[in-house]
DNA sequence: ACCCAGGATGTAA
DNA sequence: TTACATCATGGG
């Protein structure tokens, strides 16, 4: 028998900043959610579709149909508001942040060019596995990837007549072996999954141990996972652990270093990460960081 | 065919 | 500490 449907509508005219969902779910942040016509990662927006995800065991599914600052539409099989406020990060005083934003020709034609887009709040083990995948990969193909570990090895749920694929428990995915995850096509990351996820299971170490940390501490503890260096680290700290501080060093920030902010390349990753961060504004260097990413990937700057 | 994509690891200097 | 080869895969 299914269970219930719960909607709700939340008025995205009453956050501070606005909201984008498709900036929000496509910038290459969470690769978590699915979109209904299986079209995500293809710099195409529809506003009709469903992005879909499962936390805690509770299925969810949001749209915003009217576009960028139009009301966001959820379903779920319970009260899913206060679940959506935190994964979306709606809470956030946006339009602060953006003010607040440092005074540079980049960062604010940045700001100014993805009106409404927010950082995510996603679960950790998800946001570390999707990471470890990221390496010398297309956002694209990350998303191809963590779809198919959750369409493999995730508990599967109904939610208004479709099915949504959770992403899989450490004890799920530690399940498969390290031939298995390469039949996935997950290449040289196949190993690096395999064992963090048989930690995580054990035990032996867990990403929310960071939490507890200061920054520069919660990286290095992080590292700790196979397959993680600081780079990945960075992400996992931005996107699922609260430190907006966090600015990871990828190739494009790299070469936005190198182009616009070239006094800030000190040489190893942690001087680097220390002289960005202070030029992209300190407590939330990780929300410019964002929109740098996503304005250069998508080449909307302006040569 | 060549280059690149949200890099990390093991080894050698 | 830093430098370098190596690692898979798919799209341009």
């Amino acid at each position: 028998m299914a269970t219930a449907t719960v909607s709700d509508t939340i008025a995205v005219e009453a956050l501070s900043g606005g909201f984008d969902l498709y900036l929000t779910l496509e910038s290459g942040q969470s690769y978590l959610w699915t979109r209904s016509d299986g079209e995500m990662y293809t710099d195409r927006r529809a506003p009709e579709a469903w992005y879909r995800t499962v936390v805690d065991g509770v299925p969810i599914q949001v749209r915003q149909p009217d576009g960028s600052g139009g009301d966001l539409e959820w379903q779920s099989t319970a009260d899913a508001d206060p679940l959506v406020r935190e994964l979306l990060r709606l809470e956030d005083d946006l339009e602060a942040i953006a003010a607040d934003a440092p005074d540079d020709p980049l960062v604010q034609a940045a700001y100014a060019a993805h009106d409404g887009m927010r950082l995510v709040d996603d679960p950790p083990f998800g946001t570390l596995i999707s990471f470890i995948c990221s390496a010398q990969m297309r956002v694209g193909r990350i998303h191809g990837m963590v779809s198919t570990l959750a369409r493999e090895y995730g508990d599967a749920y109904a939610l208004a007549g479709e099915t949504v694929y959770a992403f899989p428990t450490p004890e799920q995915l530690a399940t498969a072996t390290e031939a298995d995850l390469r039949d996935l096509r997950l290449g040289y990351r196949a190993p690096y999954v395999q064992r963090t996820a048989e930690m995580v299971a054990d035990g032996e170490a867990r990403p929310e141990d960071a939490r507890e940390l200061e920054y520069e501490a919660a990286r290095e503890h992080l590292t700790r996972f196979v397959g993680v260096g600081d780079k990945v680290a960075d992400c996992v700290l931005l996107f699922s652990l609260g430190f907006d501080e966090a600015v990871p060093l990828d190739t494009w920030i790299r070469s936005a270093i190198a182009e616009y902010y070239p006094d800030c390349d000190q040489g190893s990753y942690a001087e680097t990460s220390r002289a960005i961060r202070e030029r992209l504004g300190g407590r939330y260097a990780g929300y410019a960081q964002t929109y740098l990413f996503h304005h250069l990937r998508t080449g909307a700057v302006d040569a």
